[in-house]
This record gives C-alpha cells, sequence and structure tokens, in this order.
DNA sequence: GCATAATTGATACTCGGTTGCAACTAGCAT
DNA sequence: ATGCTAGTTGCAACCGAGTATCAATTATGC
C-alpha cells in the first residue's frame, strides 16, 4: 500500500520547531523515518527504522515522539481493526482525511478518499455542533480478490 | 448516554443457541449484562457487573464470550478513540450502523446515524468492490457545551 | 442417564505502552 | 564562547489488557 509522497522531507521537523519544540538528534530521526514510511508503521517497526540510523534510541524516546506528533495533530493513529493484535500504526496526516479498509482475509489495507465522507464530517459539525479535530473511520470486511474466491 | 433499548432481553441468548452455540450458565449472566447496558461497557466493567449476578465467573470468560460475539457479529467493538487508555467497549450491534463521537475535554460519548454515512458504505462496496462486515467510525473534537467554554 | 466434545477457571505469560528518576543537552541569555 | 535551566533521554521497573495451557467441569445429543 504504497502512501502518495507528497511531502517534502523536514516538514515534520520544521512544523514542530515553529511551534517552540525542542529539536533533538532522536527526534530528527524519528521524524525522517515517518516521513519516509511507505506504508503504515507501527511503533517496533518504527523503532527498528530508527535504530538503523541511530542504534542508540530507546523505545520509550519512539513512544513519547509519537504522542508528541499526536498532540500536535501532525500523524493520525489507526488500529487498522486490531487485524495484527493491539498495535497501533500511524500515517502522516494528509491533506485530506481519508478512511482505510481492512481486508480480514488477505490483510490488506486499502485507502480511500470520498466527497461523501468529507460531507458527512460537516453535516456532524452543522448537525451536532461538534467541532471536529480527528476522524477515524476503519472498514472491516473482504477485499475485491478475496471475495471473489469465497470466504476463507 | 443512555442507548436505545429496542432489544428484548433474551435476544443474544437466542441468537446465538439457533447458531449451535452451547448455552452455559456464565454466558447466560454475561449476555443478559450486554443486553442491559445503558452504555458502552469496557471487558472489566462487564466482569464486574457479571459477578453481581454471578461471583464466580472469571475475567477470562468474559474475554471469551465477548470473542464469540465479535466473531458471530453480534457486538461491535469500539476504541473511542482511546480516550481511556487502550481499553475496549461494546455495544449491541443496532439495527442501523452509527457513528460515535468522542469528546476529547468532557469524555462524552455522542452517537449519530446519517443517511450520508449509509450511502458511504454503498459507494465503497460498489466502487471498491468491497464486501463489508464491520464499520468503525469514531470522531474526537469538542461537543457543544466544551466548544462553547473554550478549550481546556 | 451416559458419553463426549465444548467450556470453564486458575495460573502463568505476552505484549504494547507508561512511570520515575538520574544523567544529559538544546537553546537562550549573557 | 560559556553557563544556565528547563526540557529530553535512557534505563529499569512497572501496568493493564488480553491470551495460552491444561486439568476439572458441564451442556447437549443419544
Amino acid at each position: 500500500m504504497p502512501l502518495p509522497q507528497t511531502e517534502q522531507p523536514g516538514r515534520l521537523q520544521a512544523e514542530l520547531m515553529s511551534r517552540g519544540v525542542r529539536m533533538t538528534r532522536q527526534r530528527r530521526t524519528i521524524l525522517s523515518v515517518v516521513e519516509t514510511a511507505q506504508q503504515h508503521l507501527d511503533a517496533s517497526q518504527l523503532l527498528r527504522k530508527a535504530r538503523r540510523i541511530d542504534p542508540e534510541i530507546d523505545r520509550v524516546t519512539v513512544y513519547r515522539t509519537l504522542k508528541l506528533l499526536k498532540r500536535h495533530g501532525l500523524v493520525d493513529e489507526l488500529d487498522l481493526m486490531h487485524l495484527q493484535g493491539e498495535k497501533h500504526f500511524y500515517e502522516r496526516r494528509p491533506q485530506r482525511d481519508h478512511l482505510h479498509m481492512a481486508c480480514l482475509r488477505c490483510g490488506k489495507i486499502l485507502e480511500f478518499e470520498s466527497n461523501l465522507f468529507d460531507r458527512l464530517k460537516g453535516q456532524i459539525q452543522r448537525e451536532c455542533q461538534f467541532h471536529i479535530l480527528v476522524t477515524r473511520m476503519e472498514i472491516g470486511g473482504y477485499c475485491s480478490q478475496c471475495r471473489a474466491t469465497g470466504p476463507a
């Protein structure tokens, strides 16, 4: 599931610094991993990739940096329907929100943007007077290939 | 957040038995707690309530019964934006799907049904050829009261 | 009733994530 | 450049949700 890489590198770092967040060697490393990721990574995958750049990085620092990014709304946290246990996955928050479909058979993750999705969020803000900060829509089922072959 | 209680009691039990699932004293107790719950419960709250009826029930049995109900599509699992740690919450699967809004300030959970939501799911089934089994849409933000008082 | 396959409860364990704290350091002021 | 200090790091110990194992128990079909 290659994510569209419309981000220039260093964007996360610049964004955090502009908000007065202190930039450490470890954070720079972790941010670069998040930015260059080609798929959704969980904390332990992130740690492994970060350690290939800086072997001294501790897992606690990864968790703390992810929390920081979440707090600043720069990454979104995904559960991907708990397809792989209780891990959480992370992705750079995109320009336009999308939803995730998880195939319960082959484990593939698909993304989907939709006007209806955007309109639904608009409706909620209006009708419920709810100020939306984060959205997470995940769907579990069978992808086109797996449904063709019949349920496992 | 009182859930609409349009269910007659014993419905879950009947549903499971009709599918050939063995009905034990413990299961009956847990099912009755799920059915009469007035809000979203997590596993440990469920255990506590079940133990008020049958003090011998073990937490493992609660977990196993929840897994059973999920497998049969009779309850939905919610994360409620991880507002309260990594717990999962459960609710009887409703006639018509709804989404959940979690107020990140006061912790209130709101539910919302919408034609746009239904249409969005239809669009996904059609355009992505994805066979939907479970849907989970959760929104984090500020409810009308909390946004009026300004962010915490 | 009986047989038997499924279920239960106890215990130990896994795993994702957090806390407390002493050592370190980014970033500012001088 | 140097020093100061609040913010950050790494370590180790911890927490809590959920799972595996297995002997003892029990629901259900005959």
